[in-house]
DNA sequence: GCTTTAAAAAGTAACAT
DNA sequence: ATGTTACTTTACAAAGC
């Protein structure tokens, strides 16, 4: 009986450990990205979620901290892309994409597909541009959404693109190359996507 | 060809690699195989089996010392055979006793479609239930659906080009995608 | 879990010309 | 600026780490 009790206290001790190692984890990221507080709290419930069904066997504690966190982005419909979690963690996107991909599913968190959209406010922002450039971004991805035009695509190439043409169109042009290294997409996928937009929308520039 | 073929073929799926598995009921010396193959490949740190490759029909065999094998690259279920043939005769030629052809268990047959029609992938996902379908654009461009019956996954393009995969028999790629197709239609999505 | 093999889909990325 | 190659996803067997 001693044992039995001795067994169970090493592994509540364990537990407790492993979870303030993962609290510690997202409050670590979150301040590196700057991200709020409500933000942290939802990753920190959706963390005790996933070990409350057993979810991290097998997988390491940080990568589910690092996917806890992405998921929470996403809960809140304020995406960061796998690559701006994978720069403040140990683990690849590659691992933080399947970790997140397994957790969403066994969770039931039903997030929303990302658009685009969601990116147009921090994007902006962090370029420094008008509200007016942001309003025609999202016009921009609201008719390319209308043609259906989008699937598949990546939705921070299309963001980006859209704020190139929008910057343009205001007067405020950013480049592509500035443009792309906030979005964390090429400048090649940028010309793409805007040469694509500027067509198929009829959008003289 | 038929008449049978033209009615039931109706989503005309196409093969586009199977992968087999097959045992020779007996132990096999890799180094003795690598040695007397020209050109098989053995990295016992790499991989614990010979990959040796066939040209016609170009699929790739992986034999290993438990005397398994298993082929795959194979566009149809019949080259299949063929290749496990070749690599018998293979083997036979090298001086290696192989005293009767395995039965070979087709493990996983991957095919592709045409809806010969645009998708949209966020109505789909929407459509399908976001609880059944994953569909991750930043990550993959393609819907991953999962069905029940047939056991297979299809993947879903923007295109209307569909690939399904894990099915053991052609038919089950057929019904799969006989399936998808009716419920786009059903949903008035296609 | 990983390693290796094959093949398709479409998007994105990396490196070369 | 374009072109080529390569990597992402799905399924599956094999033996061994």
């Amino acid at each position: 009986r001693l044992r039995k009790w001795q067994k169970r206290a090493r592994v509540k001790d364990s537990t407790e450990r492993n979870l303030l190692f993962a609290l510690g984890e997202l409050d670590r990221m979150s301040s590196q990205l700057n991200l709020p507080k409500n933000l942290r709290e939802t990753a920190a419930l959706i963390y005790r979620k996933a070990v409350d069904e057993n979810l991290i066997q097998g997988r390491s504690i940080e990568g589910v901290s690092a996917a806890s966190l992405y998921a929470s982005c996403r809960k809140l419909d304020v995406p960061r892309t796998l690559e701006e979690i994978a720069e403040v963690s140990r683990i690849s996107k590659k691992e933080i994409g399947r970790t997140f991909r397994f957790i969403s599913r066994k969770l039931n968190l039903d997030l929303n597909i990302v658009s685009p959209r969601d990116f147009i406010p921090r994007f902006c922002s962090k370029l420094n541009l008008s509200e007016k450039v942001k309003e025609k971004a999202k016009k921009i991805i609201h008719k390319a959404e209308e043609k259906n035009i989008l699937s598949g695509k990546g939705p921070t190439g299309i963001a980006a693109s859209s704020i190139y043409i929008a910057s343009i169109e205001c007067g405020e042009k950013k480049t592509q190359k500035e443009i792309a290294e906030i979005a964390s997409v090429t400048k090649v996928t940028i010309r793409n996507r805007y040469k694509e937009l500027v067509k198929k929308l009829g959008i003289n520039l | 060809m038929t008449y049978k073929r033209v009615i039931f073929m109706d989503p005309e799926i196409k093969i586009e690699n199977v992968v087999a598995s097959a045992s020779f009921d007996q132990e096999l010396d890799l180094e003795e195989i690598y040695e007397r193959f020209e050109d098989a490949e053995y990295n016992q740190e790499k991989f614990p089996g010979v990959v040796y490759r066939l040209t016609e029909p170009k699929t790739a065999a992986l034999i290993f010392s438990s005397g398994k094998l298993v082929c795959t690259g194979a566009k149809n279920v019949d080259d299949v055979e063929v290749a496990v043939d070749k690599v018998i005769n293979k083997l036979r030629e090298a001086g290696i006793e192989i005293k009767e052809k395995p039965k070979t268990v087709v493990q996983n047959i991957v095919a592709s479609a045409d809806l010969d029609h645009p998708l949209n992938l966020n109505s789909i996902a929407i459509g399908f239930g976001l609880e059944s379908v994953e569909y991750e654009p930043e990550q993959f461009p393609g819907l991953v659906y999962r069905l029940d019956e047939p056991n297979v996954v299809l993947l879903l393009f923007g295109s209307g080009k569909i690939v399904c995969t894990g099915g053991k028999r052609p038919e089950d790629c057929e019904k799969g995608v006989k399936k998808v197709k009716q419920e786009l239609k059903d949903l008035g999505l296609l």
